[in-house]
DNA sequence: GATGAATGAGTCTTCATTCAT
DNA sequence: CATGAATGAAGACTCATTCAT
């Protein structure tokens, strides 16, 4: 049962580009691409320079093999979205939720943000495969909910039943948490809470009853 | 008339950091810290490297420069909010419109919060300054209005009356706008449109009148 | 038998900076620290630039480095002149020929009192280390066996019992041989013969005798 | 009688060269040729680069301008010793004196002497020069002095009779005062007449009485 | 596979020198 | 004469990449 030196060297081997994208995430998270030294990234797992050439040919490979690795996880969270129940209001909930809980708090979905924003003019591939894989479904799957909602009745036929505005929270917050990291505490229920109260209500005072 | 070679020495001098400064800027939004040469600074205004040092003695201290060149501007949009009339509703409605105006579609707001994101570990006070010059003014003043439309009845009391929560479509804007750029046209109208009215309404269809 | 290619990593490796110090004296000797350029050390012995930076991380560090290279054969020679043996005129002659012998002729020795005075107020501590381990050393020596010639009334209890006089002539030799190599030949023996003829006789007549 | 902006411009220009000669001494010694700055020598005297420029083409011609400015003043003091008067062991008394006054204990002439040591294989007629102008007359001079003496049966015809040995001492002080500064304050008087004892007497107990 | 010595192209920075004002 | 903005050649230092062991 023992895990450890239980590995096969198959399995050893396996296992080191996964450190190997592990440390260079946590390096080019503090540094950024260009000002990241190859170094530091084996240091940071104790092996040298050379171990990384062995198995990414060149800085710029390892970097975009480190954004495919970070990439991966989220896809299954957006599949998960699919099934749920309930009145169109419960659903937007859910998924809302859903996205805090899996995007906005999630480190590498954060992250990889922040490279789309830093690096996305060396890397242009970065912003179509992010927005085509992460905010496009985000959107796409807000949007689906309004329309069915909308035409349900259950929501206003009106310009607030827009995605890209109902998202916008979720992605306001990944952005103050990409650059105040700790620092800065937002209270998260409280901002949720909120997020979703002005969704189904506003903030105007209900205007029908008194009229 | 002529206006080439006109200018007296001491308007050169007085001329040539501002030139710097902006041709710093380009550069810099272009390629980030670490991957800009001061060289291609230079070329940009066609003087060599030299004479960038001549005006800043380190390639920290005219990104610093330049930060500060850039942020000067929103400093004056920010005070121009102070003057707003009508009913907190109006009020907001003005002081959000004036935030997209000047701060979202601005471009050197925009990328400042670029460098906020790219640069701000190595650059630590840019985070603080951007903070406390951007940010938080933004965030006070829209709180400040949404607890005096509290007080007065006009608002709920409510978790959406969260000043987090009602700015974040336009910093969602501002970070869509840095990722694609021109490539991604948001229709702009309908956006804020749909700000106002999830704000002022949210989504859900009065319940009231129906009941 | 071959020498060549024969040396395994570790000997190569531990070769290296050995290597580069001997270089790096003799450029530094050639054109002094500041006018010295790394690339030329590294030329001398085959190298790129690159590989002196692998064992010195500054040209400062390379120079104190090689400073100390050149200073530890020093210790042992004087360390050799401890168990000199009779009368306290034979040992003083003596003691002075090591001198010239381990010292002033020692090339190393030589060119290290042309780093004190050329280098000595960029390297302050060049100066205090020499003369800690080289001046010091000697002069104290010297006066230690003037003392008890003195004590056992084999020397003249007199102003001329003074070690910075009587080593003088070697430091002056070194500077003239530190100035003027081998272009200004001066007769060895003589000097020596003259010094040490100065120091036992003085040159005046002995009047005792005429009286 | 005011001396203060009394000098006409033509005074004020003749004297530019030697406020700059002057400055470029003290920056030189300090720092050596190669690592002095000619802006830093404009700095101390309140002008600017291209001030310097005026008046020498460039930093090796202001150098060796400066040498031949601090080098002037030696020749008057060695003329000077031309009509010593008294026994030859008077004579060399008073010359040796004479030096100590003149060349040891004066500033420029100690410079030089480190010019000589740290830049002479760049400058090499620096060391040509220094032996003509300085090194050679102090040593004829001497040698003409203990030659005579020998010949007026004054001084003993010996080894010891040689200028080399005999100002040894002289220019060991100067070394000395050049590395240590005040930092390693040598009891002068002692040391001279320690100096003129060992010349004279030699530091062994004279045999010829007793024997 | 892993190493780490070596490379050399690249970048920041300095500073002697020029020259229009 | 004096200035000081501008130059550009040079040099310290870095670091991605290679390759023999």
């Amino acid at each position: 049962m023992a895990k450890k030196t239980k590995l096969t060297r198959a399995e050893q081997k396996a296992l080191r580009p996964i450190q190997i994208l592990d440390a260079a995430f946590d390096e080019f998270v503090a540094h950024g691409f260009s000002a990241t030294r190859v170094e530091d990234i084996a240091d940071r797992i104790g092996v040298t320079k050379g171990t990384i050439y062995v198995y990414f040919p060149t800085k710029e490979d390892l970097f975009s093999a480190m954004i495919r690795h970070i990439s991966l996880p989220l896809e299954d969270l957006l599949r998960e979205a699919g099934g749920l129940q309930g009145s169109h209001a419960e659903r937007l909930r859910s998924f809302l939720l859903l996205a805090y809980g899996g995007i906005a708090q999630d480190r590498r979905s954060r992250e990889l943000l922040r490279f789309v924003i830093s690096e996305g003019s060396r890397f242009r591939q970065l912003i179509d495969a992010h927005f085509a894989e992460v905010i496009e479904p985000l959107l796409s799957r807000t949007q689906m909910i309004l329309d069915e909602g909308v035409m349900a009745g259950e929501f206003r036929k009106s310009p607030a039943a827009n995605a890209d505005i109902i998202v916008a929270p979720i992605l306001s917050l990944m952005m103050d948490q990409l650059i105040h990291g700790d620092r800065r505490i937002v209270d998260l229920s409280a901002y949720v809470e909120g997020h979703l109260d002005l969704v189904f209500s506003g903030i105007s005072v209900p205007k029908a009853l008194g009229d």
